[in-house]
DNA sequence: AATTTATTGCAACAACATTGCAATATTATA
DNA sequence: TATAATATTGCAATGTTGTTGCAATAAATT
């Protein structure tokens, strides 16, 4: 399963670079500069997660965020950092801030979904 | 809008409190005795955490569990404890562990949702 | 027993995400 | 450059989760 280059994906990763911060598939599909399909959209986003391009995000609205990796490959500490979720302007932001636990022995962890919710500096 | 005993009640939070962990409303439509429908059970949960006695996780899966709270009236810092969601046996549930983080200056947390997933003590 | 109104069932709806399939476009090969 | 192989896309349909309007029912109060 090759990837291709295609106008679709770099446009993709285009509108989610420029934005600074992660996005929905719906905000994606507004901002984007050509006609994509929903569809598409999604199934480009979640190559890019397979390929460690993007990460993905689950916020309390239930909808699915998708923001750049900034050096996931390296460790496998990856995308366990918290995430903050604005309730006005709607935005999701990685923040600095890593993940700190510790589970039971026996439990094996595979993945973190940390997100705070409420209102950004911008918005309060 | 004073609450009412009703037999659907009881017997919603029976089955989780037998179950000793987090449910979703189809977990719970499968566990209890008597058959409720499916907008009831979420109405019913959503009166719970209403009233303090469950709080609600957003899982991985893109679901609601429901779990009991425990002294989540005294503090604030009721429901901010890590979670634990199996992929095998598709529970989850509530660790001891809270959930410490800082964010930066102007930001207001209003709620915090942490979910780690994979593989439980029980099902490795 | 009668009144008030919280609760429930049903059906419809809404939002988000995925999938099958045929058509298209990219990449590799001849 | 032409051809073949197959990754990618669009479209429509489907699935899942959760919510809402409304009439009927039932719990609590008088």
């Amino acid at each position: 399963m090759k990837r291709r280059n295609t106008p679709t994906k770099e446009a993709v990763l285009s509108v989610i670079t420029k934005a600074g911060q992660a996005m929905s598939q719906d905000a994606i599909e507004e901002k984007v500069a050509i006609d994509i399909n929903r569809a598409t959209i999604y199934r480009v986003l979640n190559r890019f997660c397979d390929d460690g391009v993007l990460h993905k995000v689950l916020a309390e609205d239930g909808k699915q965020y998708f923001a750049l990796c900034d050096g996931c490959d390296e460790t496998h500490q990856e995308h366990q950092h918290f995430h903050f979720k604005c309730t006005v302007c709607e935005t999701l932001e990685c923040l600095p801030n890593a993940v700190n636990y510790s589970i039971p022995a026996g439990y094996q962890v595979e993945n973190v979904n940390c997100v705070l919710t409420g209102v950004c500096k911008k918005c309060s």
